[in-house]
DNA sequence: GGAGTAGCTTAGTCACGGTTAAGTATTCTA
DNA sequence: TAGAATACTTAACCGTGACTAAGCTACTCC
């Protein structure tokens, strides 16, 4: 049995750690986090089983981390963004992130509300902080643009709403990169407009 | 110990056997397919969970069933609507349609395309098939509706953008029904329009 | 060149939970 | 009123899969 560990200072540019997190992402978009075993990650990373222990504390916190990763990267990049520009002429920008990161990592949003009951209390709840973060930021951005006054939780919903159409990507079929960023960022406006 | 096993003698009206799918369904939505054992079942519906195998063969087969139901439904509707109305006609109806679905069955909708990885494989195929043919009678509708020449695969990905605005029901808080419906409906139509 | 350490191995252990078995009470039917 | 059918009960089984233990190898850094 030939092994040709060590042959790989690090294959890619990757930590092993961050190679593990995007393996087992796939693994979950595909199959379910519940479905997934330890052994399937390991093999999947030609590694075995419980060598995942040496970079995780549990399965469950490798979930944790891979979607509070996902939910701190899309506050951090809307931050920006209200940052660089006025509240009220944010949200165009963050469409077009939004679709961006949907487009680009539909395993992360599939198992980012498939999977996120399997995640610790605690994670969870951090989660749902970030998110709840990111939709103020969105919901401000809005009623920033608006003179009239609305419903702060009519937005809210509202909000929700252009997320599930963004995050729709995982059932898009194989369209063309740019022809998906289009139809999504057009869709997202004429949704968000119309309320 | 006191029992009172059959002073219930259809207690409300569903079936047992329907009775326990609504009831599943809730605790699915809530905490996953995988986090939800046969004796919470059991337990939420007043018996003790082994009961459970005299209406269905086994955890899996409920799902399956209750996952299938939700498609069957959704279809059949939406033949029902293309048979009054013509096909270019369908697509705002359709839409009052579903939002009335996804509004009224927020559980549902969750368990739907969270815990579809957890039902066999059999049921799995079924599912995509009638969801299939579903997005089939929206993606006829659209391109029925408009004289220009469209690309199918586009229209598809908009009509599944369209599902996932409207399925955003579970996360749209505590709206007035009306409200929420209407907002749903004025967003879907504009979404749908801008493509 | 030896010690530390990172990263892995295989061989278990152990709890959880789906499922089966076997038996009981109630109602329905001939 | 027998006895079939329905709907349950508790007790037990047992496969699966997360996790632990103990030990090996090969780099890196003084």
């Amino acid at each position: 049995m030939i092994e040709l560990r060590g042959s790989r200072p690090n294959a890619g540019r990757l930590s092993r750690r961050d190679e593990l997190l995007s393996i087992a992402a796939d693994l979950f978009a595909e199959h379910g986090f519940a479905r997934v075993t330890v052994d399937d990650i390991g093999n999947a990373a030609g590694v075995s089983g419980p060598a995942l222990y040496h970079h995780f504390d549990s399965k469950e916190s490798l979930l944790g981390e891979m979607l509070v990763r996902i939910s701190e990267s899309l506050l951090s990049k809307a931050i920006t963004i209200v940052d660089e520009v006025s509240l009220a002429k944010a949200l165009d920008p963050m469409i077009a992130m939004h679709v961006d990161f949907a487009v680009d990592n539909r395993s992360l949003i599939t198992v980012h509300f498939r999977d996120l009951v399997h995640a610790r209390k605690a994670d969870q709840r951090r989660v749902k902080d970030l998110q709840s973060a990111y939709v103020d930021i969105w919901v401000d951005s809005v009623v920033a643009d608006h003179s009239e006054v609305l419903d702060a939780r009519e937005v809210r919903a509202a909000v929700h709403a252009v997320f599930g159409l963004i995050n729709s990507t995982p059932f898009s079929g194989r369209l063309r990169r740019d022809a998906l960023v289009s139809l999504l960022r057009t869709m997202a406006v004429a949704a968000i407009t119309a309320v």
